[in-house]
DNA sequence: ATAGAACGTTCATTTAAAGGAACACCACAA
DNA sequence: TTGTGGTGTTCCTTTAAATGAACGTTCTAT
């Protein structure tokens, strides 16, 4: 079972404070708590409150899981991991993902329903992407579109690889 | 400045829930926190401790995040929502937000910095976007890149948008 | 009906998180 | 030197979150 690790965040409160230059004092009189508080969960002591983890957040401007979220990422079996952002409800549907490949990952997949279209941007890393055969090399910044109503593959080599990935199916059935 | 809402936690405890067909009392006992405790946390009172949210996510088996978003939208005061979804540290530089317009809206966005690109995809809904002037319709499963050095704008007409935004920072001076 | 078991709520108590002041420490300037 | 202003830490106190038991319900089975 899943345990919280309290040392995480305290790294990761100090981690995202440093990189801002700014000083503990300083921090938590934007957040408006106390710096005793502060101190004690950056030592890795305590157990905050969400008004008070909510308060860090928005002056560190991180998208509040970032706070809690294990310094080294707990991926699935494959090395991947799967988040779902968004999935719209019109006509056609269309699923937004956020997507993380280790390094030297292979990940296969299925093809989705025929006429699906769909598009990766890569965030950081590079990636190797696209149907079976006709894979294309990806970094920051790329985007690629494909038909994935075939087998396609997702590939990291020596770097990591985040992205955002958009299906669109394109349902030629859809007459509504 | 942003606030935190007790009773979307709430509303998202319950559902979830809800959703797996679990009693109040079953998932307090599988959490291992007093069903008083959750019995007060889904009525919306209460700012409950690291800990017994963690507990909560692992069984309902959500990305932990997912407990504390809010539900039903809370906008900004111009109808536009954005949210951050992941920030690269690579070169170039891709920040990826996800947005939501409510309908009737009209967003102008200053330029960014030269070079900079910017790709919307339609979740759902649809919008009018891109530079000032030479704005395009898109619906769900569009998608427009376009650079974001310059004015640009976005629009609703009698519908909601949902969309992806990336923004790639090209930035010419990059030499790194 | 009526006993039983489940539900979710409310209450008093216990426990610990948050707050505030004092502290030791290091800089820099007068 | 000796201040003065900053750092982050460690206490003690105050506040409130978590607990556990008791409560009023509802539903089912006897």
């Amino acid at each position: 079972m899943d345990k919280l690790s309290l040392g995480t965040l305290g790294q990761h409160l100090q981690a995202l404070r440093l990189a801002r230059g700014w000083s503990l004092s300083q921090l938590a009189a934007a957040a408006g708590i106390a710096k005793s508080n502060l101190s004690r969960l950056e030592q890795g002591n305590g157990n905050p409150t969400l008004d008070t983890i909510w308060r860090l957040a928005v002056q560190l401007g991180v998208p509040f899981g970032t706070l809690v979220a294990p310094i080294a990422v707990p991926l699935g079996e494959d090395g991947v991991e799967v988040r779902l952002i968004d999935q719209g409800k019109d006509h056609p549907q269309v699923d937004a993902y956020w997507m993380r490949c280790a390094p030297h990952t292979l990940r296969h997949a299925e093809p989705h329903t025929p006429g699906a279209q769909e598009s990766l941007t890569l965030i950081s890393g590079a990636l190797e992407a696209g149907p079976e055969g006709a894979t294309k090399m990806l970094v920051a910044g790329d985007s690629l579109t494909f038909a994935a109503d075939q087998p396609h593959a997702y590939r990291t080599h020596d770097t990591w690889a985040t992205l955002l990935m958009t299906i669109v199916y394109t349902g030629q059935g859809d007459t509504l």
